[in-house]
DNA sequence: CCCTGATTCGC
DNA sequence: GCGAATCAGG
């Protein structure tokens, strides 16, 4: 069985990238390993989150250089004429382009001034809310595959009743009925919505909640 | 120990 | 291109 990576797939893993889900749990709900998802990510050039790693490149090739080294133990030392430390300031040619990074990272930040865990809070929230409403009674059961290890994550709806405020924000308009989902990345001009009328009681417009909500359930075959 | 994401490399 | 294995920080 090949991966096929789909664009309806693609297109949940990046909905629910950028909405600052963990890898592990996009996996879970795309049927793919944490390590799929973070590799697709890249692949992709999806934005990545803060790691917790940052140490140098663990490189796994440091087991083989290890091995390597022992048939290959003495380093021949090229003269250091590679492009570093050079004491005397050579001609130093071209620099004029060098200086542009043009990464991907620079200067991408989240949307609302919320914090990532309010944002991600509020994402399982909605989803919560919407889907595990339904499959509540369903969710039940098939515990013995994947355990529930939600435990640090487990948001308890508890009787946390708000009141709808009587007053309407400043800006009631916009979006209330617009679809959110999301086009492009968060943080950029070209990043917008869909915009088109969304599903009484749901973010999205028909089309996009259908791969927004969709599969909750197994996805396996 | 559990979680997290990042990276490398065999496939 | 894909993802398991591995690494590494919290």
């Amino acid at each position: 069985m090949k991966m096929d990576w789909t664009e309806d797939m693609i297109a949940k893993l990046r909905n629910l990238w950028v909405q600052n889900l963990s890898t592990a749990d996009i996996g879970r709900q795309l049927g793919v390993t944490k390590n799929a998802v973070v590799g697709k990510v890249h692949r992709l050039g999806l934005p990545p989150r803060p790691s917790p790693i940052k140490g140098p490149a663990p490189s796994r090739s440091s087991v083989a250089a290890k091995a390597a080294a022992v048939s290959k133990p003495s380093a021949p030392k090229a003269s250091n004429v590679t492009n570093k430390a050079s004491p005397s300031a050579d001609a130093a040619p071209e620099k004029t382009k060098a200086k542009k990074t043009k990464s991907i990272t620079p200067a991408r930040k989240t949307p609302s001034k919320t914090t990532s865990k309010t944002t991600s809070k509020a994402a399982k929230a909605v989803k919560s809310t919407d889907g595990a409403k339904k499959v509540s009674a369903k969710t039940t059961k098939a515990p013995s595959k994947a355990r529930v290890r939600k435990t640090t994550k487990a948001a308890s709806p508890g009787p946390a009743v708000k009141k709808l405020q009587k007053r309407q924000p400043v800006r009631p308009l916009r979006s209330a009925f617009q679809c959110q989902w999301p086009f492009g990345d968060p943080g950029t001009v070209e990043f917008h919505f869909c915009g088109r009328t969304v599903i009484t009681g749901k973010p999205y417009c028909v089309e996009h909640v259908a791969i927004a909500y969709v599969k909750l359930r197994e996805r396996r075959d």
